[in-house]
DNA sequence: TGTACATCAGTGAACGCGCGTTCACTGATGTAC
DNA sequence: TGTACATCAGTGAACGCGCGTTCACTGATGTAC
């Protein structure tokens, strides 16, 4: 990516060096993901996340424009983690796409807890999509996942029956966002239920692929 | 209504008036609801609610505690108001469930475009709900009509073939809320779609109901 | 009917605070020769 | 190999600002008698 340019990596979490000079860029984004993991993307500040980062408060503006360029990387970065996790879990649809449309919704619900503070950034923060385009596209290539996902299920369906590939797409995201939005995040406005999130999600796509005519096997 | 009682109308700033504002309790909740539409959750402060109304910024303290309680009690208001709404829509099934859910489904989605700022109080401000029963009542007896929408569709299924009928409610407010959420808010983050949010969540619907075995009329 | 009084909503000044942002600077690092 | 210099990431002090919150107060309103 990009911001690797000097080929500090900087990703993996056994990397003690460059941490007191030469890496603050990183360093701000991992603060300001801790902070919003905190307190939510409304409570995090540029000058916290300079303290967090154990660096004065003008050393940022080396860095990013301002508070919300932050925000939007870290959506970005967000973005571009989750479109890793969702394709991991879907693995092109091997052994087989129901199986691997299980394993997707999972692994969804499953970014979507332990890692609140990205995934509130990219769908909480209010960040206009307009303001960047390198955003939309990240945010475009996580939903593609999806998209590669519904067409897969829809190709195994007899072509006269097959629904719309973009409308069933989107269904799934709408369901997976809205469950994980109410019941699957990791902070306090978290609602409750009486059963697990991974079990509501997985019944309500069993259900709705059913209803789309798709030929589940019992159990 | 009830807080015209003075028959002030309260609308506005600039409105001269005594030393007595007579209706700031209700005057700065709505200048609450206007600043967090203009600016989200986050971007509402105690002070500019307080100067919206027209009062000085001591006032307010006369009527909240402090700023979450003041955003609670726009949050509360507006799980009252959806209620409402969807009570209003859902009719008690009339005159039959499928076209009385259809309608429930549309004034969910009217409901987070039309009024995205209680919307973002009720969902996304991150009030936890347990810190106030009176929230987390006023937000189970909006979930409630969807609750009671579910358990009538569900009755006109054969008794074995009845689905749970707390899950159906939980997916089609998950459905919702994720379209509502992604595609229909009001604002500036709302993602762009090739096809109304309303259709896609009735499409998303039928799909569900017929999955359960539900037999939906065609057209 | 009027007066005295209690109530309490809203005032206005003040405070400490943390924020965003700027500025001239410093000092470590890399590089040309 | 060493020196001179350019670069630029980070410093630290400073600023204006708006916020939340407090306080003694003021003045409008309702009520007891």
């Amino acid at each position: 990516m990009s911001w690797s340019k000097h080929g500090r990596g900087a990703e993996g979490p056994g990397e003690p060096r460059g941490y007191h000079h030469g890496n603050l860029k990183e360093a701000l984004l991992r603060a300001a993901l801790e902070l919003i993991a905190q307190k939510g993307p409304a409570g995090f500040t540029f000058a916290e996340a300079a303290r967090w980062a154990g660096v004065s408060p003008a050393a940022p503006y080396r860095h990013f424009r301002d508070r919300d360029e932050l925000l939007a990387n870290v959506a970005l970065r967000g973005f571009e983690r989750f479109e890793t996790v969702l394709a991991r879990a879907w693995d092109d649809g091997r052994p087989e796409p129901l199986a691997a449309l299980d394993r997707l919704g999972k692994a969804y619900l499953e970014f979507a807890r332990t890692e609140p503070a990205y995934y509130s950034a990219m769908f909480e923060a209010g960040i206009p999509l307009s303001a960047s385009p390198e955003l939309r596209d990240a945010g475009d290539r996580a939903f593609a996942v999806l998209r590669g996902a519904a067409e897969k299920i829809c190709a195994q369906m007899p072509p006269a029956k097959r629904p719309p590939t973009l409308m069933v797409a989107l269904h799934i995201w709408s369901l997976s966002h809205g469950i994980a939005s109410l019941f699957g995040r990791g902070d306090a406005a978290r609602r409750t239920l009486p059963m697990a999130a991974e079990e509501l999600l997985e019944a309500g796509i069993l259900v709705y692929l059913r209803g789309l005519g798709f030929a589940t096997k019992p159990g």
